[in-house]
DNA sequence: ACCTATTCATAAAT
DNA sequence: TATTTATGAATAGGT
């Protein structure tokens, strides 16, 4: 039953709330209050939206509704990118679900993936950052330096002596 | 001067608006609602906050505050992730930093590369995937079958030559 | 966790 | 499109 000796609500400094306890309680009450304003701004407004939150202590919240596949895939319809390279296309549609949902993943679950996606793409942006309009196995290579090159061409070695033993392994499996 | 005939807020029910002009106030008000209470968040609570929003027309709108690039390094912060392969590390912190940078660039502008992003991540998250342990060109090769192993010796063979003769090219000109 | 006085957000009107 | 205001909602401080 009610009763008459509750304070209640008297904030209007925007200013940091300097005793910890209660700074932490209050991320933690207008954090889902951020929650439900995304919702509503959802359910009222056919919207969709990803929130990610770090607190003081730099843990990570992700909200997302639906989910994110479901703002990704938002964008995705949005942007109705033009096909490039019909032959690499084909080859893109066989994995494009499957490969964003481990997108949505890797956004869903920052903590364990962004650091190793970083390190994929620093190789391969590498390549492929002076000629956006192609596909990197059609570079000119030309901005390279010695020492990239002599890296690339050592992981091509590498991975070209693989592939050939893959490749010869299939090809007997398949007369 | 106020006037006494304003009625004032109503909603109680969470379904859809179904007046267009009224959804589309809505929206725009409430999210300036949800940016506000998150700039709030930041103020009071230490935290940092990126905010991806498609409206029912599919537009894209963000906030991130002081920006995604906080954000994101704050989590790169957070999860502080171990050396797996000093020798791959060296060529990857010479590039990180302008990598990052990309990267925010493509956060913040999300309408004119993450068509292209997805791609890339296809390509090498094909190679990949099998195993996120180890890096790539170490691939066993294992999981490909044989279509994939076709068009990867493919690609791997274009990009030898090129790298071949970039390599030679490099080399005429180191004696 | 729950409670409520109070401030804040906003739906409808202008 | 910006402003107003009555009212519904969020929440700060207390229990």
């Amino acid at each position: 039953m009610p009763r008459n000796s509750n304070i209640g609500r008297r904030r209007s400094t925007l200013t940091r709330i300097e005793i910890k306890d209660d700074r932490l309680i209050t991320f933690s009450k207008r954090r889902s209050g951020i929650y439900k304003k995304a919702s509503e701004l959802i359910a009222l407004c056919d919207a969709e939206i990803g929130i990610l939150i770090f607190s003081e202590s730099n843990k990570p919240y992700t909200y997302g509704a639906p989910d994110f596949e479901t703002v990704a895939n938002c964008y995705l319809g949005y942007h109705n990118p033009p096909s490039t390279n019909p032959t690499i296309d084909n080859i893109v549609q066989a994995f494009k679900k499957e490969k964003l949902q481990e997108m949505y993943d890797v956004i869903n679950d920052l903590s364990s993936h962004l650091d190793f996606l970083i390190k994929e793409e620093e190789q391969i942006t590498k390549i492929v950052a002076p000629i956006k309009d192609q596909f990197w196995w059609e570079a000119p290579l030309d901005n390279m330096n010695q020492q990239e090159m002599d890296h690339l061409v050592e992981l091509m070695e590498k991975l070209n002596v693989k592939a050939n033993e893959k490749g010869e392994e299939i090809a007997s499996m398949n007369p």
